[in-house]
DNA sequence: CTGTTAGCGCTTTCAT
DNA sequence: ATGAAAGCGCTAACAG
């Protein structure tokens, strides 16, 4: 046994084992194709050598990486956090690692960080974009032949795996509406920097339409003070419900709120959208419609490694909705008719 | 020009640039080693064919990888994410790209994780462990020679970046007990499981001790739900003040204060530990010891590119005590004699 | 300044 | 069932 090389290989292996390196190979490639004793003594020779395949040649000779790379705007968002957990935890089951890369939501970084993954020979990408329709790094990828879905978009050009956003800001419009709120507004971060952030103020649209009630929408930077919504709210015929286009947003607001001296719910009701795991710890609890996004991650997961392994490409029929659902916390008054039974806390 | 080829090679450019493919790789590498002429012509035949250096083959080649792997307990800690974004954001601009893994504060998961970094060759390691005294992992990795450093943890044999915690919840102590509080109670997960709670822990009794104080512990799972603090303040002598070792903690405490119908920071304070983002969007603002946590993940890559750079190992020498401060929220009442000028919001 | 060439460690035909 | 040998794409001597 010797111990002085820095990574033990094949070769060390095998003279150890008395094989040939093929032999070797094969004990970890394909078990079933070597002798029973042959393979007993490879392996007690790598455990002893403290051997480990280096997966680099493994890569360089197999052209497969097992590597997914992962492009997300920030992990200082929760949403993002939470849903690069679940893809963390699946890769591994799967054997997989991942390569994360943030891009700050800016489109420059997005390109640089697929050239870098694409080099880095990511055998498939998991993307949250800021616009599918136009994003060059997704036809580089296309091109490539490199398999990928995006998380959180949506697209009908692009494999995703997503929720009905549109449907359930739709819906919570219809609920707030039935017990009794009439000036619901939305506070969304700029509706040009994030399809989703589109998607969540079409839903809101049209829901109020469908109500019969006037959309009126504060779009505020993504790093925007309380104060921004805080002015905004201070008059007489203020929202009684402010539907957030995020968890972090709907924070703001409640601090907005409780500055200009307005009780939640009591005198405004606040709704937030991601459901993000940190909300149900808030006193009062986050109502919020709640996506799975450690699922959305698994989920996402799944598609690539389905697709890898049948070597196939992805398209938008590959990809997956998910169930939303809301989570019915105390920041939010059901005026007269609650849906759910009681609010938590 | 060819495009039905998946990826161009060296070979590919040199064809099309009419030279060896040691003059690609030079172009590459050492630029000031070619010509004017040459280089140009490299640089366009491979805009060309859109190569890019196949990292798998360099790595085999060099040795070296440019990855760094990242051990940490979950991304659903915030504290977590966000120092990991600080990693993700200083790897990337040191041309260095990472490989997380999550433990789940899993001591056979902290291993394996350690193992697959490893194969993955992995130039350094950055990681938060449950025990460096303990761990098997380091002892791997400081035979194979490999640097790294651990986040958050603290002890004598290993390179560690963290903050004085002790002192920090020493201090914190001594101010609430000048501002009078006299039943100062700490909240914290188990103490077995986690280095850093054991420090802030010390530094809780060291503080008390030297208030004069009697400490009184309330040991938690990980997972504990809010009824669990709220059945143990709910009693006449119940402490005035919490602290909680870490934020997500200090959040269940605020809930169980406020189920218990007490309110913060009226009946009773709370102060947090740890400094996440989040805590200054709520309502009140999360009083709490603050970690610079993306500063901290920023210093843990420089440690290790540093020592990558040089060829050097690493030692608990190259440790770094980066300053923490207090955040002055609304959740805590500085009873008689505020330290600072006035609590946020 | 440039080209030739030998591997890095591994997997995989192709023989045996 | 096993071994010999080729070669994945790249870099770094070494020669010129």
């Amino acid at each position: 046994m010797q111990c002085n090389r820095l990574q033990a290989t094949v070769q060390d292996v095998a003279r150890e084992a008395q094989v040939s390196v093929a032999t070797v190979s094969r004990v970890f490639n394909h078990p079933d194709r070597v002798a029973q004793d042959a393979r007993r003594r490879v392996e007690t020779a790598a455990r002893t050598l403290g051997y480990f395949p280096n997966a680099s040649a493994r890569t360089l000779r197999t052209q497969r990486s097992r590597v997914l790379g992962i492009v997300l705007p920030t992990l200082l968002n929760p949403v993002f956090a939470e849903c690069l957990q679940g893809i963390a935890r699946s890769a591994t089951a799967a054997g997989y690692s991942i390569v994360p890369l943030t891009t700050e939501y800016d489109l420059a970084q997005e390109e640089r960080a697929v050239n870098v993954l694409m080099a880095g020979s990511a055998d498939a990408m998991i993307l949250v974009v800021s616009n599918p329709a136009s994003s060059v790094a997704l036809q580089r990828l296309d091109a490539a032949g490199t398999p990928y879905v995006l998380a959180y978009n949506r697209h009908e050009g692009h494999p995703c795996v997503s929720v009905d956003s549109v449907a359930a800001v739709t819906e919570l419009v219809g609920r707030l509406a039935r017990s009794g709120h009439a000036r619901i507004a939305m506070v969304s971060g700029q509706l040009a920097a994030s399809d989703r952030a589109q998607q969540r103020h079409r839903g809101y649209v049209a829901g109020m339409e469908a109500a019969g009630l006037q959309p009126q929408l504060l779009e505020i930077p993504f790093d925007a003070p309380a104060g921004h919504i805080q002015a905004w709210i201070a008059r007489a015929d203020r929202p009684t419900a402010l539907i957030c286009s995020n968890d972090l947003i709907a924070l703001r607001a409640i601090q907005a709120c409780s500055r200009e001296g307005l009780a939640v719910p009591r005198d405004i009701s606040i709704v937030g959208f991601d459901g993000i795991e940190l909300g149900k710890d808030l006193t009062p609890v986050l109502t919020t419609v709640v996506q799975p996004n450690e699922e959305i991650g698994r989920a996402a997961v799944e598609i690539v490694t389905a697709a890898l392994a049948a070597g196939r490409k992805l398209s938008h029929a590959d990809s997956r909705w998910l169930a939303w659902s809301f989570r019915d916390g105390g920041s939010c008054a059901w005026a007269g008719n609650p849906t759910t039974g009681r609010s938590a806390v």
